[in-house]
DNA sequence: GATGAATGAGGTTTCATTCAT
DNA sequence: GATGAATGAAACCTCATTCAT
């Protein structure tokens, strides 16, 4: 009965697919308020009790999508990071990248995150299991470990300033929600700057921040 | 009639102040998902009317205790503000302690900012109303105005380094939320680094990345 | 003590005044479904509880306005049917008259009287208070009655067919009620007919629905 | 798969029904104040939201209600529409026959109608929503429609005075609905006069009103 | 495994009326 | 007599989740 699991294995994949895109077009479209097991069902084309079937709920749901989402970006910083490790990248230019990888990884799943960020908020249990969630392949996980890496090269190399990285990098962590939340709002109202002003801005200022002085001589 | 007037405005904010304490008890005890009205008025001691008869409704409500929680952030901002402008004060030194004033503030205030953004993502028409209110008095309009005014200092006087001060403005002010965000949680989780860590780690990082460097010298 | 006694008496009527015009216009404008007493304190410039110390409730407002509202209209019948009986007018051109004029003052108050309509069908009370009203000289008892007398007077001048006149004065009610309900409608959709064309073709219609078919002759 | 559907089908004619039934009911015994989704619910022995999964909201209920109610209106209408335009039935007499089914219809369903007829004054919404209904199978429609056929031919015929017919049918709509309002309210004290006595009287005066004179010979 | 009707707790808001001042 | 803050019952509607088919 290999070809019937492999039949199955095929089928549950295609219809893991369509929800996913059914949620990422619906929180983009609509946003968390808009995003209701009911609607993602009509748009995945199955019906509600499917959903079930995959997922253990609507955090579920979000927790999938979040990791989907991030895998991109979660690829792009684990090479950069290997690399530097490697010795065939400079820190200080990889964590420049690094933060574009990132800011921009931001600003294309900006309606996604925000979501993903309140359900978090809504729901304590999700970010229990998050947080229980140790597992290095995942890719929050890596791209918080590809950063923390990049960091802690810099400041073995001395390219940056002498500063714990761990911390460096849970600041540069809040900083990208903070971004991501800004994204999401679609707030154009901020003194007149445009969203990608403000995030080359904000990658900048960090990079200066954290980059030593002497390091420009 | 002048006494009865007192007493009936006494008794007006009497009420007032057990909404707002009552809000922010519920915000900080059981986040946004707990706010309901009927808790609201529960927890203040009043009929769930009432409460309708002081705010038009749950937005109003999250304005006011916006309002209020901001003010004693505003008014510290401000008068630095108002000290760099009469040269009483370095702007660099202001801004440091502009940042420190801020991230204390949202540290103090964390469950309840956390909530309201998360309630001006709910609600579009708050924001609608946050941002066509230009009162130069309110709260929220003078802790941003006044950082914008620290930060052209500082980079009128060659203390800060050449950047739009409205667009660094817009930077600070979207890592403050994301600091918000972060302060709520309660995400202890962030590789072993307590908040305040990462509060004080933030401003430094945001400090040096906006200092001039020739200005060590 | 004559003297307070009168004051009171006028500035209660003033009072009384102001909360007619403002229950009328508030019946124009918004409906019955904004016809709150709030709205009734506010725009006759009272307070709330004042409302209440002239009238026992909502339904008794109503009750005052409708009868007000009928007095122009039974004054015009009483003194129709005072002159057919006195052998001073045709019973049966006093009929097709007292069609006008109710219709028109239907017509007037078309807003004032759906809402009463209505806040009968709602509050059974009221019914029963009305029906309990047997003064010959209310308004609408009087509207009624004046009906009656033209209606009797020509059907025993052989005028009119030989029907009873309870009878058909019931019907001319209910047919009015059901023009006043169409009237403020506003439903112009009634296959392209004004509302004037259907009120002057239902005065018609009954006349010479009434009307001895000999008495053409 | 054509048993389940059917049995499908069936349940959910049978809740459908229940959802009928309950409604009749409860406007019949306590009208439209009376009428909450929730005694529906209640009554229907679903819940809540199981109504809410059959019709958009209240206001759907109600429109469901007077399209099954006017059915059989429609069609004894509709007949006698089809048979005075074949030539089959003589128009006036088939006026006053349609007259009476109007009205005893009106009697039949005269709770259910009056709260509609409410339902629609306190809900624009719906009015508009009627009034783009124009598919001629919809009984409301039917019905109207089929009185004015009838009228169209009465005219034609000459037994009919000469009047525009869509004026005649808009007047007789009313005078309807005034006499549905009166049935609803069980207002016995007309005078002493019953209910079905007014019934049979307006449909004469009707008649006779729209009746040529000559055609009596 | 797929389906989707049923569930029902839970949320926001309105407003007629009361009553202490 | 006037006031208006307080009351609280009651209404409508949403939607995550279950479960029988």
């Amino acid at each position: 009965m290999k070809l019937s699991e492999r039949k199955r294995s095929l089928m549950e994949s295609v219809t893991r697919d369509a929800l996913y895109e059914a949620a990422v077009g619906l929180l983009r479209e609509e946003g968390w308020k808009g995003f209701t097991m009911g609607k993602l069902a009509a748009r995945a084309g199955v019906a509600k009790g499917t959903v079930y079937n995959y997922f253990d709920g609507k955090g579920d749901v979000l927790f999938f999508v979040m990791e989907r989402n991030g895998m991109r970006t979660a690829e792009a910083l684990k090479s950069l990071a290997d690399r530097v490790e490697a010795g065939e990248a400079d820190p200080v230019e990889a964590l420049g990248e690094a933060l574009q990888v990132a800011t921009s990884g931001m600003y294309r799943n900006r309606h996604v995150i925000a979501a993903i960020v309140r359900a978090f908020e809504d729901d304590p249990r999700l970010l229990a299991r998050k947080r229980s969630c140790q597992d290095p392949k995942h890719p929050l996980v890596t791209i918080r470990d590809s950063m923390l890496r990049i960091l802690e090269a810099g400041v073995r190399s001395g390219g940056l300033v002498e500063v714990d990285p761990r911390g460096a990098e849970a600041v540069i962590h809040c900083t990208m929600m903070g971004l991501g939340r800004l994204l999401a709002t679609e707030d154009r109202d901020s003194h007149g700057i445009g969203q990608e002003d403000i995030s080359s801005l904000l990658t900048g200022i960090i990079l200066h921040g954290l980059r030593r002085r002497g390091a420009e001589l």
